[in-house]
DNA sequence: CTTGGCACTCTGGACTGTTGAGTGCCAAAT
DNA sequence: ATTTGGCACTCAACAGTCCAGAGTGCCAAG
């Protein structure tokens, strides 16, 4: 069938195109790959996808180049995800089974990922609006100081001093704290405000102030504040391709640093704990428009609690980075959820 | 007198291929500077200052450029800090004030460095080990497991979940906080160490496993580990230098994702507040050989408590940078201070 | 010690010609 | 209806060639 053939140009086309980094012609591609046909045969297949907007020519008489859309296709339609190699999976066991901690966890997974990829990897802290409650602190801190402290089922841990202006006595701190623990306990962070606002009725009309100064502060600052926190590793991979993105890393670089964009790209996917694949332009994000950015969820249970993935460019190799990234994704998965 | 002329033309020379980054030759620079001599007296005195290696040729025929040596006389002898204008300040001030968090402070002072410098910009928290213990807590969470939070006159916050093996009871815990609070509060970080380990006896034998196991993990964890905290920020000016480096922003990107890297570049000056300047060669870091690293101390109160300074190339505009730096440095030290 | 003059050396840009990979199209073959 | 070989055409990239300009070092005179 021609159409199936075309399809394997595109894909050839593809492969050769990442691997050379050069634009492909029709000679090339029947010397390189059993196409069977002839190179005048291609050229017809390549017209056709020209037309069809998935290849591209830089210029005359020059080869053909994927465009977003040729990448697209293949990514849909034409990528098998390859499994790992038990040299691979042994080498991210390694890597991340020895973390204690959750800040560990996260930058071995980062910059295992950036290695792995030879690309920009980020990983999201897990969300505190999907976490529960595991448990929560007041500490007195002389008399206009609270430290509140909260920590979540997924490992996170959110300190913040508090300025009041209410001396508050330890007695009334403590009640505080063990009706706030009551309430919130094992509840969802998203749904911890509710609960904890009505508190303040139950205290007694002098004691007001106080509270309320407390359980505001909490809400804004450890519920709707700090929220979401990203980590990135492997920016030196960027210099590697130096030549994409038309010569300069910088817009790429730019971009990277600010936590809004980074939080927006892997904000924008989750799909569930799906692979998400952005090619080029359809990546909103101003400078990134000539980069692809992999994500996956990772879960902690059953529940996906926050975002992975790598930003390479365009010409990226498609199925192993997303074999990676996929494949670190689950073993942090795991290591979240067994830790209880 | 002549030493004074070729000092002249020194300073001329790096001036002039700091600002157009082009090898500057005996014509340009009459030109430019009013040297009140000729051509010729300049090439004279070009050639003794090349004979003493301050400055080079890229290749026959071309003008000269400073070495390292050259940036290192004319910062030594030839530059003098120009104060700051009073919108510069202002920028500072209105920046800089809003933070309400040292994490913000941290975060503001790095980034609004890289800004004014256009080049990367790195601060480091202000060290535990200079620091004195203002609050040191221990939370019971669960059975096995005790949540320990350390604060510290300078602002900073580590908390820490410790996994023991012997269950310990509320009051027991209770205990052993009362004492380490009473026996660490208000001493350096630095001398915690002794003081608390001594604490140990004074447990009844049966308590004592559990007590040793807290200790040693506040002595390991919080006094050891994390230890030293670096930010960094501006890594996208990087790019607008490009071709420096040889071309390859690799490097220089790879070595300033290690911690170590950092802290070692703002460690090695460690000589109290005074402004410090690594030239080229100078740094030993590899990868770090092109590149110039100001840095400078900043205080809280009278102490020194961390550093903080920016990387950039060798041929950096060093009386503005040396400016921003130090400006920084005070405010950040001011807003420190005042913050009891 | 400074200066003008002079011969010499390179780099970089402009221009040219050549090569080779690649294309599009067409008519013949399957 | 596809596939294929053939052919004319295009164009980027490379290698030479040449020239101008900036810069140098040296020397003899001021």
């Amino acid at each position: 069938m021609t159409e199936d053939r075309r399809l394997a140009v595109l894909r050839a086309i593809v492969e050769d195109y990442v691997a050379t980094h050069e634009p492909v012609g029709s000679r090339s591609l029947v010397e390189r790959y059993s196409l069977g046909v002839s190179p005048a045969t291609i050229r017809n297949d390549m017209a056709a996808l020209e037309d069809e907007g998935l290849i591209a020519q830089p210029h005359t008489s020059a080869g053909r180049i994927p465009t977003d859309q040729g990448y697209r296709v293949f990514v849909d339609r034409l990528s098998q995800v390859k499994p790992l190699s038990g040299a691979e999976k042994r080498a991210i066991g390694s890597f991340l089974d020895g973390a204690v901690d959750l800040d560990d966890v996260m930058q071995r997974s980062v910059r295992l990922l950036s290695q792995l990829t030879h690309q920009v990897a980020m990983i999201q802290y897990p969300s505190l609006t999907r976490s529960t409650v595991r448990h929560i602190e007041l500490v007195g801190l002389g008399q206009q100081r609270v430290l509140m402290v909260l920590i979540a089922d997924t490992g996170r841990v959110e300190q913040r001093v508090i300025d009041i202006q209410f001396p508050i006595s330890d007695d009334l701190l403590a009640r505080l704290r063990s009706r706030i623990s009551e309430v919130a306990t094992g509840i969802r962070l998203v749904d911890v405000a509710p609960k904890v606002s009505g508190l303040v009725a139950e205290f007694s009309p002098d004691e007001r102030p106080g509270v309320s100064a407390i359980i505001a502060s909490l809400l804004e600052t450890v519920v709707e504040r700090h929220e979401e926190r990203v980590m990135l590793a492997g920016t030196s991979n960027l210099a590697a391709f130096g030549e994409d993105w038309g010569g300069s890393v910088r817009p790429v670089l730019e971009a990277l640093e600010e936590q809004m964009v980074l939080l927006r790209l892997l904000g924008e996917s989750m799909s569930g704990d799906s692979l998400s694949v952005r090619i080029g332009h359809e990546n909103e994000v101003e400078g990134l428009t000539s980069t692809s950015v992999v994500t996956v969820g990772y879960a902690r249970g059953d529940e996906v609690v926050a975002q992975m993935g790598v930003v390479g460019p365009t010409r990226m190799d498609y199925p192993s980075t997303m074999r990676s990234v996929r494949a670190v994704a689950r073993y942090v998965g795991r290591i979240l959820t067994e830790q209880q």
